[in-house]
DNA sequence: CACATTTCAGTACAACTGAGATTA
DNA sequence: CTAATCTCAGTTCTACTGAAATGT
């Protein structure tokens, strides 16, 4: 039925893959949380901070004192919503942007070494999978897990 | 080149995926890190803990404090290598044999839940590449990555 | 002496919870 | 009044580093 188990590999490979990952962010002055952040910024220019924080699994106060440094070091800036007075809109700077581009090649290289023996399609498949597997737990709350509402269809 | 870029969701599912597996964890009466280490252990019975921690990829220190409770509630054991009196050689007990097995079934429905909409095929893929993943880092070392030693072919 | 394991002690990162002020 | 955002403050988990004792 089962015999597979592969939730604890995935911790595993974030493990690993840290101190790696922490190096490639260095470089450009940022920590893994950091680089996140301004990985999904990037692709949503002008949101919150709270709605930053969904998008990326924490809670609205994890992803200020993220946010913090990276105001300071002028990657990130932000400015009143016209329409809502209450809430501040990000935005990458261009420096944001640069240092984001600046890990590329070695990012690039990192995930060469995690696909070692990987073919081209191996790699695309597991790429896909990830992304997949992030959307769904992005649609699920974990209440629905503990009433044991996995089986439901939508 | 590129443009794919998949590190970064790794960091993101688990994330996501951590309080789910806290949870599941939590019922057996255990931590994640806690957890994955019986995982590991239990198909290396009588390794050193500080072997356990290589495999685990953390700190001999590390893997020092995350054992402590669990030699306290009985779920592995330890006893004197015969052959080297400095090692000390870690079992599973049959408690915790049974602390992993009792998280069988919610596990289970975790990994359902995080490859919904996937074919049985792609679920197994996933799982094989995360394991080949995972083996790869497992042979590599940060210094070598640092060098960009990642084009050697062994 | 060099090297590995274990242990003690302290630190850092990045998550968490709770609570308060502001505004739609 | 309710709900969301933002902020301040404190806590927890789980990594980390450094250093000492023990044994091969």
């Amino acid at each position: 039925m089962e015999g597979t188990n592969f939730t604890y590999v995935i911790k595993q490979l974030e493990l690993a893959l840290r101190p790696y990952f922490e190096e490639v962010c260095a470089q450009a002055g940022m920590t893994i949380a950091q680089f996140t952040a301004l990985t999904v910024l990037e692709r949503r220019p002008g949101i919150t901070s709270s709605e930053l924080a969904r998008r990326s699994f924490v809670r609205a106060q994890t992803m200020a004192q993220t946010m913090d440094p990276l105001l300071d070091a002028g990657l990130v800036r932000r400015e009143r919503d016209p329409e809502h007075a209450r809430r501040l809109l990000l935005f990458l700077t261009d420096e944001g942007v640069a240092a984001v581009a600046r890990t590329a090649p070695r990012l690039a290289e990192l995930e060469r070494l995690l696909t070692r023996g990987f073919a081209e399609e191996e790699t695309a498949a597991l790429a896909d999978y990830l992304r997949r597997a992030r959307r769904t737990l992005e649609s699920h709350t974990l209440a629905e897990f503990r009433k044991g509402a996995t089986d439901l269809v939508p």
